[in-house]
RNA sequence: GGGUCGCUAGCUCAGCUGGUAGAGCAGUUCGCUUUUAACGAAUUGGUCACAGGUUCGAAUCCUGUGCGACCCA
């Protein structure tokens, strides 16, 4: 801006232009050709563990390290600086004895945030400490703003998300998560194609929203003149694959839902959803039990983990209906109360539990639920025979047409995965889209719409299937112990 | 939407019951050839989120607005 900050920011970023200025003059600003020959990691992995005399043995020369001077230490005539790479941090020892003096001179003029690269060779110093001598030194790529402070790091969380750049330059913590989570995707799709799933991907723009309970984002398709929505599921569109004779689908991607954001959502996150024909109930309960214990595994975990202030014993899941929950959790409630109207309603408002009026019994045994059961379910749980009512793509169970044959599973008291047979009956699907479609007009601004095209695709005959969702984000909170969805989605959205 | 807390140098933070703003880091200058949050000396840098009010006097007290965090719905 002005230059009438003298030594504010405004003058940090002048004297760094400044000195990018003379490379320029030089004709060596933004440096294009240095290729490091060695990573800080490896370079650690390899030497480490040799002692001061036994490195000088083995005499290792000719390295090449590149990277950001996070740390910097000079003195008059030789220095030390800690460079970061991709993998790590290295020391280099930088002496006017081994390098031209007017570049030494040139040198201490660099800046924290400056990526640099050294050629030298490799010594331990008097402390230990594994270092890289260097012969030459070259700046490669000058940075003109200051890197965050450089113990506490960043401190403004909103800079931490809106600018993850500077937390993952300066917070190898923060970083780490990344890694996991990539990690962590990974072993997912690996369990997925070796046990013969195909992986697909369909559209996030849907004429008619649907495949879960959820607001849209709508947009607009200017050439047709129509509009859009984001899609709040994949699940219509996966079992459609399925009709056209896939048979093990699954799809890791996108999903958007117009609700608040909370240290519990983003609008946009990511869901594994696999469907496949001919499998059974308990298997799938298996199926999905594997998938997260490889994944914690994949990161290194233990069997038993650590999520905000609980400890959850990933080796061992139990099963439980939801009626048998309920009734555990609320003593004044009987099994005949489950399914009486009267009973839940007054129930619930005792609870306060807000109702509206197009809800029937199920929905209602489903807040009560949710109010004082969920929570409480810290070790991995599988819940099932969920209402019908609120289970509007699942089959019905053989015995009890009542209740949909439907899982949940939750750890640390929050929701992981959701699956459930799918409804292969396109008269009864066809009944409840218009139940959704009544709530709909009633005000219900949640509920599906009619999908005749998704119908149409069930007339042509879908074979039984199960079908899982894994929500990704919550995954990784879980198998991180993170307690905010923020600190596993690199760029999450935040109020304007 | 309701409640609680926060907003002071580029960054991280002090600043009590009102008396006119401070440290560390970063920057600049000097010294220093095995340091490691390197060190020592000097030095630059502020519309105390914004707008009103109370007061002789406000970073500080009051009201409102904005932004953010957390909790609740």
């Amino acid at each position: 801006m002005s230059d009438s900050n003298i030594g504010g920011e405004a003058s940090i970023l002048e004297e760094r232009r400044r000195k990018l200025e003379e490379l320029r003059e030089q004709n060596i600003a933004f440096v294009n050709n240095f290729t490091p020959a060695n990573k800080a990691q490896e370079l650690h992995d390899s030497y480490g563990h040799l002692n001061k005399e036994e490195l000088e043995d083995k005499k290792i020369t000719n390295l090449s390290v590149a990277g950001r001077i996070v740390l910097k230490r000079v003195m008059g005539n030789a220095s030390f600086v800690t460079i970061r790479d991709g993998s790590g941090d290295i020391q280099a020892y930088i002496s006017k004895n081994n390098i031209d003096p007017d570049l030494y001179k040139n040198f201490k003029s660099w800046d924290l945030g400056d990526i640099i690269g050294v050629d030298g060779n490799l010594f331990k110093t008097k402390t230990e400490e594994l270092t890289v001598e260097a012969h030459s030194i070259v700046l490669i790529t000058k940075s003109l703003r200051p890197m965050p402070e450089k113990h506490k790091g960043l401190a403004d969380i909103e800079i931490k998300y809106r600018q993850r750049y500077l937390d993952l330059m300066s917070s190898p913590e923060s970083k780490e998560i990344f890694i996991k989570r990539s990690q962590i995707v990974s072993s997912v799709r690996a369990t997925m194609i070796e046990d013969g799933f195909l992986e697909v991907e369909t559209p996030m723009m849907h004429s008619i929203p649907g495949g879960a309970v959820a607001k849209p984002f709508v947009t607009q398709h200017n050439a047709l003149d129509r509009e859009l929505f984001l899609r709040i599921a994949p699940e219509l569109h996966l079992k459609r694959l399925l009709v056209g004779g896939f048979e093990k689908v699954f799809e890791i991607n996108r999903s958007f839902r117009n609700e608040g954001l909370s240290t519990r959502h983003n609008p946009e996150f990511t869901m594994l959803e696999f469907y496949a024909a001919f499998a059974t109930f308990n298997g799938t309960i298996d199926f999905t039990k594997n998938i997260i214990q490889s994944a914690s595994a994949a990161i290194g975990n233990n069997d038993e983990i650590e999520w905000d202030d609980d400890k959850i014993d990933l080796s061992n899941f139990s099963i439980k209906t939801l009626n048998n929950l309920v009734l555990e959790h609320n003593s004044d409630l009987s099994i005949e109360d489950l399914t009486s109207l009267d009973k839940l309603t007054s129930y619930s408002k005792s609870l306060k539990v807000p109702l509206k009026k197009s809800w029937g019994a199920g929905k209602i045994l489903l807040e009560i639920f949710e109010k004082t059961v969920e929570n409480q379910l810290i070790q991995p749980t599988f819940v099932t025979e969920y209402p019908v009512e609120v289970s509007p793509l699942s089959r019905r169970n053989n015995e009890n047409p009542a209740i949909a044959d439907r899982f949940e599973l939750f750890i640390g008291g929050k929701e992981i995965a959701n699956g459930f047979c799918e409804l292969n009956d396109p008269d009864d699907q066809a009944e409840r889209f218009k139940d959704q479609a009544r709530a709909k007009a009633d005000g219900d601004d949640e509920a599906m719409g009619f999908d005749q095209d998704y119908i149409t695709a069930l007339e042509h005959g879908m074979p039984p299937a199960v079908g899982v969702g894994i929500g990704i984000d919550r995954l990784v909170m879980m198998l991180t112990n993170q307690s905010s969805i923020r600190d596993v989605i690199l760029f999450p959205q935040l109020k304007s």
